[in-house]
DNA sequence: TTGACCACTTACTAACTAGTCAGTATATTT
DNA sequence: AAATATACTGACTAGTTAGTAAGTGGTCAA
């Protein structure tokens, strides 16, 4: 791994655990033992930092979805979709979208449309999945994919808050029902649901 | 209005749009007209800030609840709540549990117990209103009302997130859904549910 | 009118901040 | 063997940070 790699990789983390202005490049340097200049040697200002970890942080959103996609089981495609965040509520961590999400004011315009991108690709990646799942019958759900999918995106996103606040098992309970509301159509009865 | 509370209002403000650990004394005291000491005089460190700004959050939200009491008609009680987080979409604001949740781990033990507080208030105002909407029949959910007012309470909270990140437009499109999620029964039949 | 209290200001510190620049050791190329 | 590029270090700057301490002007009560 390359100290360009790894301070990206802490860098990241840290945005995702303290926020983006809770650290600073000594910070990062103490931690991977360099002094403050090498990391501005890989990364001039501290916008341009952000904006690779964004960055990065898209590259690894297209590896999973690739992944993703030899999984046939749209069930299971979407339970890796929540394992993601539920790997992240474990680690006390936000996903990017909450910590760009909030810090989206001190970022500068390159990275605040490198959010848009990342934020944007989650949501077509997920509508897509929803889309097929209605399809085929394995999602059932009210509205459009892409409305649903931003249902789901930010029940994701906000409930690794609640996971820190109000304590870890919170997750779980969250990711459970959104599961349950998409997959089971009717629970009371046994019919199923088709529309459109 | 006093110093104080001019401090508290401006300080919520900026923790809300900027992040906390993106503003400091000498912002507050220069917009407010003031020297940095002074803010020191009624907010000695900047943690107690902080615990003030979200004490102060719960009693506005106190205020609401009692406010709120007063509307007989749930579907509009509970859209009385969502207008809470339009009006912040429509100044870029993002609600305190998504900025407290963001920089949870720079406070210290108290003001993360009163985050806490205010989160568990407003997890148990909401559980309690769906509560009685499913027992009369106005709101239709799977699961525990607490469930589900955590994941409406995750939507709210993070789609105030996306509208900074992919617009304003975004943030009415969820609550629009949401709302429908709770308050159509059975969209594509008229046979009314009941659960318990 | 004295004294006490409140809401500040002035002046300060020590530590930290992002960022710069001139070097330097090491490897790679020519 | 010389030139070049890479990945740094050391030393630095100018500005900002939270926080302190001592003093000041005003109000109010005894």
């Amino acid at each position: 791994m390359t100290t360009r790699d790894e301070i990206l990789r802490l860098g990241e983390e840290l945005m995702r655990t303290q926020g983006f202005n809770a650290f600073s490049y000594y910070h990062l340097a103490d931690a991977l033992k360099l002094r403050p200049a090498a990391v501005h040697y890989h990364f001039p200002t501290k916008d341009a930092l952000a904006l690779s970890i964004i960055s990065r942080s898209r590259e690894t959103f297209h590896a999973f979805a690739e992944h993703a996609a030899r999984e046939p089981d749209l069930q299971k495609r979407l339970h890796q979709f929540v394992r993601i965040f539920s790997e992240n509520a474990a680690t006390d961590k936000i996903c990017l979208m909450g910590a760009a999400g909030a810090d989206f004011y001190t970022f500068g315009d390159e990275t605040r449309a490198e959010v848009q991108l990342l934020v944007r690709e989650i949501i077509v990646w997920l509508a897509a999945l929803l889309r097929e799942g209605k399809a085929s019958g394995v999602f059932t759900f009210d509205g459009t994919p892409r409305t649903r999918a931003m249902l789901i995106a930010t029940n994701m996103a906000a409930s690794l808050h609640i996971a820190r606040i109000l304590g870890k098992q919170e997750f779980q309970r969250i990711a459970d029902q959104l599961v349950k509301d998409l997959c089971i159509p009717q629970k009371s009865t046994s019919r199923r649901k088709e529309k459109s």
